[in-house]
DNA sequence: CCTACCGATCGGTAGG
DNA sequence: CCTACCGATCGGTAGG
C-alpha cells in the first residue's frame, strides 16, 4: 500500500499553494483567485486543494499571512537592523522602493491591491489586511519618532502626517509602475522621500 | 397596443442603469458588477438591461465614462473658471479633496479602485483606465506650468514630480478614508498640499 | 423590454 | 489527496 504523505510534504503542497494564491492575488485581485483556476494551475483537483484550508475565506485569510511575510522579508528584515531612528527610516524607505520597483510580485504591492479590492466591505479578510495596515504604520511611527528625539528630524514633527505623506508616495510609485509603467517613478518617489526625510 | 417607449424614455432607463452601475462598481468594483445583480437591483430582467449595452464590457466602458462625468462635474467644472494658474489649481485640488470627503461614491473614489483592479490586466477597460488618468494629469500639468510661468511656483519646479506628488497625496486620501475611514485625513492632505503648492 | 434557455464556472460537500 | 456531484450564478442568446 502507498504511504501516507508526510507532514513535511503536507506542509511543501501548502506551501506552493500559498505561493501561487500570491502570485495569481496579486496580479488580479483575492476574488480573482478562484479554487478552480488555482487547482488547475496547481494540476490538483479543487477538493484536495481545499482540504488545506477549508473554505476560501480562510485560503485568502493564508495569502494575507504570505504577503505580509514576503513583504516582511524584502522591506523591514532586509535592512542592516541598526537602532531604530532616521537612518534605519532611510533604509527601510528605500527598500520599500526598491521592492516595488523590482517587482517581487506580479501586479506590484499586493496590500495596495487588495486594500483598495476590500475596504469598501466588510469581513474578516478586510479586517486582516487594516490589521497589517496598522502594524505597518505602527513600525514607521516608532522609527520616525527616534529620529525626532535624536534631533534628525525637526522637533516639531508631525508624525501622523509624515506617515500620511510616505504612504502617499508609495501609493503614487504603485500607481505610476501599474498603470504607466512609468519608469521614472522610483526616481520620483526617491525624491520625495528625500524632502520627507531631510530635517 | 401599448406604444412603444419613447426614445426619451430609453435615454432615461439607460442613465438609471448607469448610476446604479457607478454605485455598484464604486464600492464594489467593475467586476463586482453582474448583470443579474444589477438587473434584480433595477427590477428588470438582465437581457433587457443587456439589450442597452451589448456586453458587460460594454456597460463597464460606459460605466468609466460615467465615473469620468461625475469627477469632471464635482472637481474642475465646479471651480471658479478663473484663468489657468496657481489659483485655479488650489481650487481645483480643493475640490478634490472635498470630492473624496463628502463621499459623493459610496466606496471613495471610482478611478483610484477601477484602476488598482484593472492595472494588472489588458484589454478595452484597463485603456480607458489609463487614457482617463492620463486627461487628468495633463490638465494638472497645464495649471502648474501656468503656475511656474507666473511666478507663483519656484522657476526650477519639477511639474512632473509635482503631478507624481499631489497624486499621491490624493491615493493616501481615498486609503486613509476608506480603510481607516480617519477621519484626520482630509486635513492631513490640505496640509501636504499647502507645502506642495506654496512657492 | 420580456421569458426561457445555453454552457461554463463558482464555492463547496460526500464518500472514499 | 481523488472522483463525482450539488445548487447557485455567471455572461450571453433565441425568439418574440
Amino acid at each position: 500500500m502507498s504511504p501516507r504523505r508526510s507532514v513535511a510534504d503536507t506542509l511543501e503542497t501548502r506551501q506552493r499553494i500559498l505561493d501561487r494564491s500570491l502570485a495569481i492575488a496579486s496580479a488580479e485581485g483575492l476574488e480573482g483567485l478562484t479554487i478552480g483556476r488555482l487547482a488547475t494551475e496547481l494540476g490538483m483537483s479543487k477538493a484536495g486543494l481545499l482540504g488545506h484550508f477549508g473554505t476560501k475565506e480562510a485560503l485568502q485569510l493564508a495569502v494575507v499571512d504570505q504577503a505580509a511575510e514576503v513583504f516582511l522579508r524584502e522591506v523591514p528584515r532586509k535592512v542592516k537592523q541598526m537602532p531604530s531612528g532616521l537612518p534605519r527610516l532611510i533604509d527601510v524607505c528605500e527598500a520599500w522602493v526598491s521592492y516595488l520597483e523590482r517587482e517581487v510580485l506580479p501586479g506590484g504591492c499586493f496590500f495596495t491591491a487588495a486594500t483598495a479590492e476590500f475596504d469598501g466591505r466588510s469581513g474578516r479578510v478586510r479586517d486582516a489586511l487594516a490589521g497589517m495596515n496598522a502594524l505597518w504604520r505602527r513600525d514607521l511611527r516608532i522609527h520616525i519618532r527616534r529620529a525626532v528625539s535624536d534631533g534628525d528630524l525637526k522637533p516639531d514633527t508631525d508624525v501622523e502626517q509624515l506617515i500620511y505623506e510616505i504612504l502617499g508616495v508609495m501609493l503614487a510609485l504603485n500607481h505610476f509602475l501599474q498603470l504607466e509603467h512609468d519608469s521614472a517613478a522610483p526616481r520620483r518617489a526617491r525624491q520625495a522621500l528625500k524632502r520627507l526625510l531631510t530635517k
